[in-house]
DNA sequence: GTCTATATATCGATAGAC
DNA sequence: GTCTATCGATATATAGAC
């Protein structure tokens, strides 16, 4: 790789800037999620990588446009996971249970990511705001779901009175919560929600409840 | 804030200190539950009170400890809310049901305690950690909900392979949601998940969720 | 593009009079 | 208990050489 990048020398400076540009996101989302925008020092960011302080200015600008681009990079990851769920063959059931334990290994394994939207939420989602980015692309996510539902509803096995924002609400909330409120949980009842030995049924629960929730037929408003 | 938070102040302090410490902790709640710990300004809390920041640390000695006195007055408000719950003539089902609304009611209804959770989160507990009465206390919340669910189980209307705390852990999760991400959710999907005309629909899908859940008895181990 | 050194601002905390 | 004034530490951001 480096013997390549010197041959050919006005890539490889490129190749090496996006290399230091990477690597400086790296060391940022952790430094962001872990202490908070306000917390976050870019000393220590700088500090952590190979590069200084100075280039993070060159490169970034500010604190808060570094922030942003640490945004994006998390929601873009949420975007590529939720782009491969593949659901053709199931039931409605089946596949709601399938989003909903997607959503929980998504998250249970992402954990700076929910940090930075707790940390985004602190501040009224005004970073959030400025990407057009995520405002367009990951509210998509909400189609397979909306498919899934209509089916399910035009069939006769679920509740028409819930739409797929409310499903959606449902699964993130749960699975949210198990990182984002982790250590209060934690401290308070002596249970770590991530501990590996309680995934499985956690994971079972998460989608035992969407499903029970949806198919309960007395919701209905309209006969089938 | 609306809610009575105050103590019955020490005999030694005068009526006039006792409603100063009140008028900081007042605003000190807002500030930080606003801005995070780091974000959050002693000069700023200063300049909301009729003190000066000088009697801040005169009463309270740091930010740090100031930020512990606010964390420890939320958490003995929500206390006090979930020891007036009373469920004593209700069927289990009911109960589940009362305990899922008055918890939506009550983060609902209190956005800056859900905050301080998540900034409390952010720091992994570790203020939380240093006070005793909201982990001896708090956890206590968790016996009426056990209660209610042993008395499903013999009953044979509720599942056996959930306990309380996953069921709180559920009802939380629903109702945290709804409040700590309430603005990323509205920026994304462009819905209010606060909007009063959602809530009583909002406040009906939880018990719904959590009775449906329970009542799934095709998940029982032991035959009732 | 990369470095060292530094400007500039702000914040938590305190001194000391009354 | 209460005030004004200010310290000392630390933060973001930048200057300017190479």
């Amino acid at each position: 790789m480096t013997d390549q990048l010197s041959e050919v020398p006005d890539e490889g400076v490129t190749r090496r800037a996006a290399r230091s540009q990477e690597d400086i996101l790296e060391v940022a989302t952790a430094e962001f999620a872990a202490n908070g925008y306000a917390g976050a020092r870019v000393d220590e960011i700088a500090a952590r990588t190979r590069t200084t302080k100075r280039m993070i200015y060159y490169y970034f600008g500010s604190k808060e446009a570094l922030y942003l681009t640490v945004l994006e990079r998390v929601y873009a990851q949420i975007r590529r996971v939720e782009r491969g769920i593949q659901i053709d063959e199931l039931s409605p059931t089946e596949a709601l249970r399938k989003l909903a334990e997607a959503t929980y290994d998504h998250h249970t394994t992402h954990e700076m990511f929910i940090q930075l939207v707790s940390i985004e939420n602190i501040h009224r989602a005004e970073h959030l705001q400025q990407s057009e980015t995520i405002l367009r692309e990951n509210a998509t996510a909400i189609t397979l779901l909306e498919q899934v539902i209509e089916r399910g509803v035009r069939e006769g096995i679920f509740r028409d009175d819930v739409d797929a924002l409310d499903v959606h609400m449902m699964i993130s909330a749960y699975a949210c919560f198990h990182v984002a409120n982790r250590h209060t949980f934690a401290a308070i009842f002596k249970r770590d929600m991530l501990d590996p030995a309680l995934q499985p049924s956690h994971r079972r629960l998460i989608g035992d409840m969407i499903v029970a929730t949806m198919a309960d037929r007395r919701n209905r408003r309209t006969v089938p």
